[in-house]
Order: C-alpha cells, then sequence, then structure tokens
DNA sequence: GGTCAATCGAGACTGTGTATCACCTTGGAC
DNA sequence: GTCCAAGGTGATACACAGTCTCGATTGACC
C-alpha cells in the first residue's frame, strides 16, 4: 500500500474508519488538485466505475469538511465547490479557468474584523474572504475568459 | 402614490417596467431590513396573499441583482441570502440572529487583493469578503446563540 | 383606445443535497 | 481465524432551490 494521503490521515486521525469507499474519495479529490464540487465528484465516480454510491460521495465530503481538511467556497456563479487545505485560519484564491487553488494566510483580516466590529457595533465571529481570478498557468495560456 | 422606494427607482433606471408584482417584491424587501433569502420573499408573498408567482419573485430578485440594488451572499450554512445595497464596491456584516445588514467600505481590501496577485502570481479580478456575528441590538439582548 | 413587447403565473423540470433503511465492512476481542 | 457490534454503504425516495416554458396579461407609448 502506497503512504496514506493526507486526507487518507485526516479520516484516521478523526477517529473515522479509513474504508475503501473513503480511499476511493480520497483520491478522487487528490487526483482534482484544487477546488471541485460535489457533482464533479459523483462524476468522477461515475466514469471511474468505482461503484461508490452518491450518498457516500456526499457524506465523504461533509466529514472532510467537518474534520476541516476540506473547506465549501462559493463560487461568483453562486455554485458550492470544495477545496482541500489545512487546519489553520486562512483564505482561498481560486482560479476561475482551472480551479486551481492556492491558500494565504490571514493577512491582517483579523485585525480588520476587529477594526470593522469596532466601528459598526456588531460582535464578529466569523468571515470569508475568497478570492477569485485566473492562476499563473492559465494566463500565460493566454486566456482571457 | 407615495414616493418611489431605492429599488423601485432601480428598476425604473435600468429601463425596466415598475409593474405591480416588481413594487410588490420591493416592498418585501424594504419591509424585511437586512438579509433575506428568496424563501423568504416567497413565504412572505404568500402569506400576504399577493398572488405573485414563485418565478416572478425570483425573476426580480435576479434583476435587482443584476442593476446591483441587491448583492448575494452566502450564509456560513451553506445558504444564499440577499441584501439590499448601493452600486459602490463595498462588502456586508450580517447579524446571524436577525439578518439585519450593515455595508461597510471596501478597507483597503483593493490594496491587498493587489498585494496578494503579485505573491501568488494570480490575476485577481473578484473578490468576496463577508462578515458575521451579531448586531448591536441582538448583542444586547443577550442573544449568545 | 389600440398595439405590442415585456412581463406574468402556473406548473413542469433540473440539480443539489438529505433521510431512510436493509445490507455490508471494519476492526477489536477472543 | 472467527465472531460481533458499531460504523459505513448503496439504492432510493424525498425536500428544496432555482430555471424554463408557454399561454395570458399588462404597461408604455402612440
Amino acid at each position: 500500500m502506497p503512504d496514506p494521503t493526507v486526507l487518507e490521515i485526516a479520516f484516521e486521525s478523526a477517529g473515522r474508519r479509513l474504508t475503501r469507499p473513503r480511499r476511493a474519495v480520497a483520491a478522487l479529490i487528490d487526483a482534482r488538485d484544487g477546488a471541485f464540487s460535489a457533482a464533479d465528484l459523483v462524476a468522477d465516480a461515475r466514469s471511474g466505475r468505482l461503484g461508490i454510491g452518491r450518498a457516500t460521495i456526499f457524506r465523504a465530503i461533509e466529514l472532510l469538511a467537518e474534520i476541516g481538511a476540506l473547506e465549501r467556497i462559493d463560487l461568483p456563479t453562486g455554485e458550492h465547490a470544495y477545496v482541500p487545505c489545512g487546519p489553520a485560519h486562512h483564505h482561498h484564491v481560486v482560479c476561475r479557468r482551472c480551479s486551481r487553488s492556492v491558500e494565504i494566510g490571514d493577512l491582517g483580516l483579523v485585525a480588520l474584523a476587529r477594526d470593522i466590529a469596532r466601528k459598526t457595533g456588531y460582535r464578529i465571529d466569523e468571515h470569508r474572504l475568497e478570492l477569485f481570478g485566473l492562476c499563473p498557468d492559465c494566463r500565460r495560456a493566454g486566456v482571457s475568459a
């Protein structure tokens, strides 16, 4: 057996069983290398004839998101997507063409939120920053759409 | 007829007809004073027996969002919501209890995005920042949930 | 008042995500 | 290796958001 992947380790360290379907879902996510939708994974599983049920894929995604190994983001189109990520507070920059994404650190946003709290009187306990654009490769490929 | 509301004016200045159903939707939105979901408006319309079709409400929301009089935000729960707002670039702070929201200015985020672009090599052309918490009233009301 | 394109309401349809339930796997105890 | 309970699975039904279609209606303009 090859080394367990980050996602496989995530299942185990959360005290959950590492089953064949979960391994398969983890592999599909790894193969995607970027943001993906649940429908993407379902299609991948189907085209690869992995015999994994739709519900299982949704459950695996939900579980990984709960663990913190995956984060749900909202594309500008209104669709939901998921990005594999580490547990520390961070944000994502997503390529709107190939969906590849990179994590960026906090960037002083926590301080900014504190500032906004002071100005508005709100107690802010959650924030979300997402950036969309073109990754270096897609820029080089001269994509403009 | 009372003075036309901001949303009514938005319809007209976009060169769209100000029909009875659109007026009704605008009134429902004004009555909400904060973020709302499409389902909220549908329920409001139904309970008020306004005789407005579901599709019409969705169409009006879509149109207002297109015009820029409404912005779609994504609640932490994954649901979509809409907030009435002005056309200038800004962000929203939303109370997770009463849904009241305030607009905040750009706050140097455009500069931050430029900085991120330089560091990551991405060309960033869109970003979204949403903050969630408790508004002053709900804080005073001692709500902690 | 008459005309016509924009808009409307009803309802069918699509896609995403959840719930249910009988069956299957996993991993630990022996 | 065998057994067993808990956790997990797949099929399917369901709930809901949002879109599309189409014949009927309406508002803006002459």
